[in-house]
RNA sequence: GGGGAUGUAGCUCAGUUGGGAGAGCGCGGCGUUCGCAACGCCGAGGCCGGGGGUUCGAAUCCCCUCAUCUCCA
């Protein structure tokens, strides 16, 4: 009987559930509270807090399979995958977990048990491996467990010591390793755990956390010892299935069948296929799980990360001929392969499919303009012999335009004549990355916070129904540091048992206010409340008067019309996302929000811009809803149900077990937590007064409800009304009367551009009687002063003289204002004896100024008016020299 | 967060130490044709992304800014 993939997850935290595990959801792939951290990778990222006592839930037991992506950042895989049998971009991670509960003998237990009994492995394969003088986990498992001592080998730092940082907790961990077998080893003699060949594969890692390292580097134990633990399912999947690779298994296998189909290669047929297509497969789930946990590709950060992912699938993809887009495809088998695990991922395939399109499309466009630009610099090349490609060639074409590198080794391997310069690439890589290495700033929660966080304190919010509560002053921080009173002008940050006052969270922003106490001798100026990432409330503020002491009773005041603002513009918010939705499609997903009392912003994903006609109608429905008057309902439930009810979930948002759901008839359903009006009829109007691009797939509507909608309206009906009055129309003729204002106005500066040159020509005496014109040197010379106000004007008319000369040289000036314009024209048969470029530096010089031109025509200028007649009597001379 | 590139006609793009804003496609008209395609002729269409500066003069040089592309962290 062999079990799917699904089946060896269930089976886990089926086990650990059994054992007195909560079993907890995979968190995203975005780590909600580390911003140190690119990506989950691995299953303990989520409980990272409660490992260091900075946060407390409810149990103490826990189990996970946990999506991770490694890929970016410290852990980087992303170059090695296709190539090995086990490195991917994406894996999942099953785990369990005791935080300060049970420890290293009873986490053996579970482990063996589970891999013995749970999923039937021969203990006669399984070897062991513990940290050198961890003796204590050798007893555990030679004597209880019974591992003959030949199969438990103890290791150094580097495989058996685990440590989640520089300081920290760590502790020495022990593996649980299979022994494939000798047809998958090196076959040498002394082929044993620790080799580097296949044969023995490491399956389970037990970390047992027991010390903390301080700064010194000094190893303190833990006062309550803990356990995380990782086995990676794919590979456990791999081991069940007893096939070579984790890519033979359920999970990926169909995808790479969907390669096949698409390329009509065959797994097997060469190296290259192989690595192309485990290389696509194991991208294309990435891929997927990375969109479908709201990041988007971009040029930095997560979504580069992913960007370069789906790239890099893109161009293992040309090497078996799929040049056109086929990602997406691929990405649908991974939406059927893990629809039963993670449900909300096939829910949002439609988007997700869309985005990889889309990028699909822009990365060819790339490719061509790249390949566009390297066939003219190779042309280039060789047209002056030279058959190396400089290295700062290449890194221009991968940097500034995007071109893999290893597209234009294809290129040049087809052109046996020319090498690349790898070495100057790579010395221009490495000065790139040292000029832009800067330290990525983390404010994380203050010092000051840690002792009331590891406690499981959390400040009781009651401003759902109320905006002012009496509370007791759990802590003070000042300056980022614990005082115990605080006295007038300080600025203060302070924590109560419990506040009406909002933290800002979930776009929404934070409540303003006051807090009183001591008979209203003291005042506090709130001017803003956050939420930490453990569910403390801060309020930030300064004293204004009196004193505030720890254990204070204090009566706190939310500024009521700002909250109710912001309500209202909270609620229009659900409306607009719900409606948007409707109007233009599942796929459009909340990409960001935020939410004050003076206006509300709303990103969300979507390809195209929203023409005014979809926007209004947008709009309307909005208000339709509005009219409604709907009722709001909240209610607080499992998490689980919530997702169960279909209810609008964002990515980047943390949930609890408790979450609270908030809904306008069955018209929109979303988790929130923030605060709302109770009828939608007090939104009152909502108008939208933007619609703009933030980034490339996503669009941002800003919109004002209530008095601000009002206000909004009537601004702008008060300036058409002024314009009106001013070109005397109704309001509703305005867009006619402009629009023929602005023809008249165009083709009346055409006529007066007409009638200036011929004005010009008429005072010139355009006829050339004779009137100015010398004999230098055999050639006509005109000399003249006219009147044109601008260069256009002025070469119009030497044109005109030069045609009536057929043969000769023009100079002509006139005074503009303060300053000279002067023009010089040779005919075309004197250019070669005469260069109007230098007939006319030599005569602006008269008037202060400077000018140059081509042979035939030059133009010129000067600041000194009153030398212009000079200056042009000086012509016949310059020309004679 | 730090770099690089691009922004010119409806579209794709030229524009060479700063000196007359262009091509191809598309569009309109006329011609050829029974009609269409094709072809020929003529034509309309541009704050050269925005703002500031240097200069006699800026699409071009400098600074700022916006948008798009791209690399690195």
């Amino acid at each position: 009987m062999t079990m799917t993939g699904n089946e060896v997850r269930k089976k886990f935290l089926d086990y650990f559930q059994k054992h007195g595990h909560k079993v907890v959801r995979s968190s995203s792939l975005v780590p909600s509270d580390d911003p140190t951290l690119l990506f989950t990778n691995a299953g303990m990222v989520q409980f990272k807090r409660i490992f260091i006592g900075e946060e407390y839930r409810g149990y103490s037991r826990a189990t996970s399979s946990q999506k991770c992506v490694r890929a970016g950042g410290k852990h980087n895989d992303l170059e090695n995958v296709g190539y090995t049998a086990r490195h991917h971009t994406f894996f999942e991670m099953l785990g369990n977990f005791s935080f300060g509960d049970y420890f290293k003998e009873k986490a053996i237990e579970f482990g063996w048990d589970l891999l013995t009994n749970g999923y039937g492995l021969d203990p006669n394969k399984l070897w062991v491996s513990i940290y050198l003088d961890d003796d204590e986990a050798y007893d555990i498992w030679n004597r209880q467990i019974g591992v003959p001592a030949d199969r438990i080998k103890r290791f150094g730092e580097k495989d058996n010591f685990w440590a989640m940082g520089e300081t920290g907790p760590c502790g020495p961990c022990s593996e649980i390793h299979l022994d494939r077998g000798v047809s998958y080893g090196c076959g040498k003699p002394d082929c044993t755990l620790g080799c580097e060949c296949d044969r023995f594969l490491e399956i389970w890692n037990l970390v047992f956390m027991q010390f903390n390292r301080d700064v010194s580097g000094k190893m303190v134990p833990l006062p309550k010892p803990s356990i995380d633990t990782g086995l990676g399912l794919e590979r456990m999947a791999a081991i069940v299935q007893d096939v070579p690779t984790n890519f033979d298994t359920d999970l990926i296998y169909p995808i790479m069948n969907k390669v096949e189909n698409l390329s009509g290669k065959e797994l097997g047929e060469s190296y290259e296929t192989d690595v192309a297509m485990k290389v696509i497969a194991d991208h294309c789930r990435a891929t997927a799980f990375l969109i479908g946990d709201g990041i988007l590709p971009s040029n930095d950060g997560r979504g580069y990360v992913l960007r370069r992912i789906m790239r890099r699938a893109i161009r293992y993809g040309r090497n078996i001929g799929l040049v056109r887009p086929f990602l997406h495809q691929t990405a649908e088998v991974v939406f059927k392969i893990m629809k039963s695990a993670y449900p909300e991922l096939s829910d949002a395939s439609a988007f997700i499919t869309n985005v990889v399109k889309n990028e699909e499309i822009r990365f060819a466009e790339t490719l061509d303009h790249g390949l566009k630009i390297l066939d003219e610099t190779l042309s280039e090349m060789t047209a002056k012999g030279k058959t190396k490609v400089p290295g700062d060639v290449i890194f221009k074409l991968y940097d500034t335009y995007g071109f893999p590198v290893d597209i234009i080794k294809d290129v040049i391997r087809d052109n046996k004549a020319l090498t690349l310069d790898m070495q100057g690439f790579e010395h221009n890589m490495q000065h790139q990355r040292e000029r832009s290495r800067s330290v990525a700033a983390f404010s994380g929660v203050s010092d000051a916070y840690k002792d009331l966080t590891a406690k499981g304190f959390k400040s009781d919010f009651v401003g759902y129904d109320q905006i002012s509560a009496n509370a007791k002053v759990v802590l003070i921080v000042k300056d980022g540091t614990v005082v115990s009173e605080a006295g007038e002008r300080d600025p203060v940050e302070i924590v109560t048992d419990l506040t009406p006052f909002y933290g800002e969270a979930g776009g929404q922003v934070g409540d303003t206010g006051k807090i009183y106490g001591n008979n209203n001798h003291l005042k506090i100026d709130i001017t803003d409340t956050v939420k930490d990432p453990t569910g403390l409330i801060i309020h930030k503020g300064v004293v204004i008067s009196g004193t505030v002491r720890k254990n204070d009773s204090v009566c706190l005041k939310v500024n009521q019309e700002k909250r109710i603002n912001t309500s209202l513009n909270h609620t229009a918010t659900h409306l607009l996302h719900a409606v948007l939705r409707n109007t233009l499609g599942d796929h459009v997903k909340q990409a960001g929000s935020r939410v004050s009392s003076d206006r509300l912003r709303f990103d969300f994903a979507h390809f195209t811009q929203i023409d005014r006609e979809t926007l209004e109608n947008i709009e309307q429905q909005v208000n339709d809803q509005i009219r409604e008057n709907i009722p709001l309902e909240v209610a607080e439930m499992d998490a689980e149900d919530a997702f169960k009810t279909g209810a609008t979930a964002l990515f980047e948002e943390k949930y609890g077990d408790r979450v609270r759901v908030v809904s306008l008839s069955d018209f929109s359903n979303e988790l929130c937590g923030g605060t709302h009006t109770n009828q939608t009829g007090n939104i009152g109007l909502f108008k939208i007064i933007s619609e703009t691009s933030v980034a490339s797939g996503i669009r941002r509507i800003e919109a004002l409800t209530g008095k601000a909608a009002l206000e909004f309206v009537q601004r702008h009906e008060r300036i058409l009304h002024d314009i009106a009055l001013m070109v005397r129309e109704k309001p509703e003729a305005l867009e006619q009367r402009v629009k023929k204002m602005l023809d008249g106005q165009k083709s009346l500066e055409k006529e007066v551009e007409k009638l200036k040159s011929r004005i010009a020509s008429i005072s010139a005496g355009i006829d050339v009687a004779g009137d100015g014109i010398q004999s230098v040197n055999g050639i006509k010379v005109l000399t003249k002063r006219v009147s044109a106000d601008k260069p256009a004007a002025l070469r119009e008319l030497a044109d005109k003289f030069r045609d009536k000369l057929q043969s000769g040289i023009v100079v002509l000036g006139s005074t503009a204002g303060p300053k000279v314009l002067l023009i010089t024209v040779v005919s075309k048969d004197l250019t070669g004896r005469y260069h109007a470029g230098n007939i006319i530096k030599q005569v602006a010089g008269y008037v202060g100024g400077g000018g140059g031109g081509r042979p035939d025509m030059a133009q010129a200028g000067g600041t000194q008016p009153e030398n212009l007649d000079m200056a042009l009597e000086k012509v016949p001379e310059i020309i004679r020299n």
